[in-house]
DNA sequence: TCCAATTAATGTCTCTTTGACACAATCATT
DNA sequence: AATGATTGTGTCAAAGAGACATTAATTGGA
């Protein structure tokens, strides 16, 4: 990949699309990282991307959904936009931008894929720093939290890291997993019927006391975003 | 600009980086646009922007300052990444994605500027759907609009459409504009004082009745955001 | 000169939402 | 039956925004 690759007035800069997934196992924030298989840092840990098919993808949008299920099997039910990062020295190859996607999904959607493979990981995001990680992934990573710790004080979506049923025990520790401290479950359940986005399922399940009521997701509802935070 | 500019294994998309440049003028909405010298839609009213230019730009952010800079003869003292647009369609030359950013400036600061050429002009966002507007960008500013409602509900940013020095009243037009309803004075004076972002000058100016005290942004200071929304 | 109109700034009460926490309900285990 | 654990409810306080009355300062006109 030299330079001569562009016959226009303007070299064009390396174009890429990557992924931030999240899910929460075991009470800790995960990312879902592939170990790279070509130059450049190949055989560290990079996040799921490439780039666009352009014969292919619709949009940008496809492209992220693309990659995300070549590695995991399946498409995320959650995915927005985070940002596009740029510089002339992210990528060892010349300026190079990558646009970012984040994107929730429940662990169990794509264990049983995960676990038979070694190249596609859930990583601790913890324990990133231990880690060799590609290009500027590990900052991308840190800045993709840091809108889901926000997003997670004003809306539901961390609702998309739970399967179909879920309790309000699970939700609220996906929620204190996310922003790091604990939450009153009171004001959850509040914003729960606030919402209006879940309906209670005709079944309960245990949980090592009074059985708990079991929620999902309304068909076809927008997450809803309340006026006021959760207080940090 | 042919299929054939590219070696890779997959086409390049078309990357360019347009803004979107707010300001409030006699209490309206306006955005910068520049009339298209060039194909494609030449003669159509577009969004400033262009090319990543690899050689001088050391980010994305840069090319948005520089071709902001070309067209107002000064950089904005706000501004933030809105998001990529891309698709196969909304550019006739093939597949293209556009970085669009959102900037915020005062109008005395390149009124001088603007009056003297014919193709930039401040643009009622109510006026567009009268003109011809290049490419999807009408739809780039409707998103960019609903973006800046949406940050005058929880922080201070309509400031940066004011002259280094103003008045409270001043900055409650800006954001009753930008909202498109009316808020409260004593509101906007509580987040004022609470945000500690400003700092008051020591001199008064007429505004019709009772002199209005000035304010001007503490230097190096961050933008608070609110944990609660002005109601809408 | 005085008064009305106008805009700025403050005082205060209400309303809504969250935090805190006590308390009740329901299950398993012993 | 008693205990512990977790789910769920009731209630009061705190914080911040809305509503709106009141006071302050200035201009212009009768």
């Amino acid at each position: 990949m030299t330079e001569e690759y562009d016959i226009n007035q303007f070299k064009n800069p390396l174009f890429t699309v990557d992924s931030v997934l999240f899910t929460v196992k075991e009470a800790s924030l995960k990312v879902l990282m592939v170990k790279r298989a070509n130059q450049p840092f190949i055989g560290y840990w990079g996040l799921p991307g490439g780039f666009v098919d352009i014969d292919i993808d619709e949009t940008t949008d496809k492209t992220a959904l693309r990659k995300l299920k070549e590695k995991t099997s399946v498409e995320p039910l959650y995915i927005e936009q985070l940002q596009a990062f740029s510089s002339k020295d992210r990528d060892p190859r010349g300026f190079s931008v990558t646009l970012v996607y984040f994107a929730l999904i429940a662990e169990q959607d794509v264990s049983s894929h995960i676990d038979t493979v070694e190249d596609v990981q859930w990583i601790d995001v913890n324990q990133l720093k231990s880690l060799s990680i590609a290009f500027d992934h590990q900052y991308i990573i840190e800045q993709a939290q840091l809108r889901l710790q926000q997003k997670a004080l004003y809306s539901m979506v961390p609702v998309y890291c739970l399967p179909e049923y879920f309790t309000i025990g699970q939700l609220k520790t996906v929620i204190e997993t996310i922003i790091g401290k604990s939450i009153q479950r009171k004001s959850l359940i509040r914003r729960i019927e606030a919402s209006e986005m879940f309906a209670t399922i005709d079944e309960k399940v245990k949980s090592g006391g009074r059985l708990a009521q079991l929620y999902k997701i309304k068909p076809d509802v927008d997450i809803v975003n309340f006026e006021r935070n959760l207080s940090v």
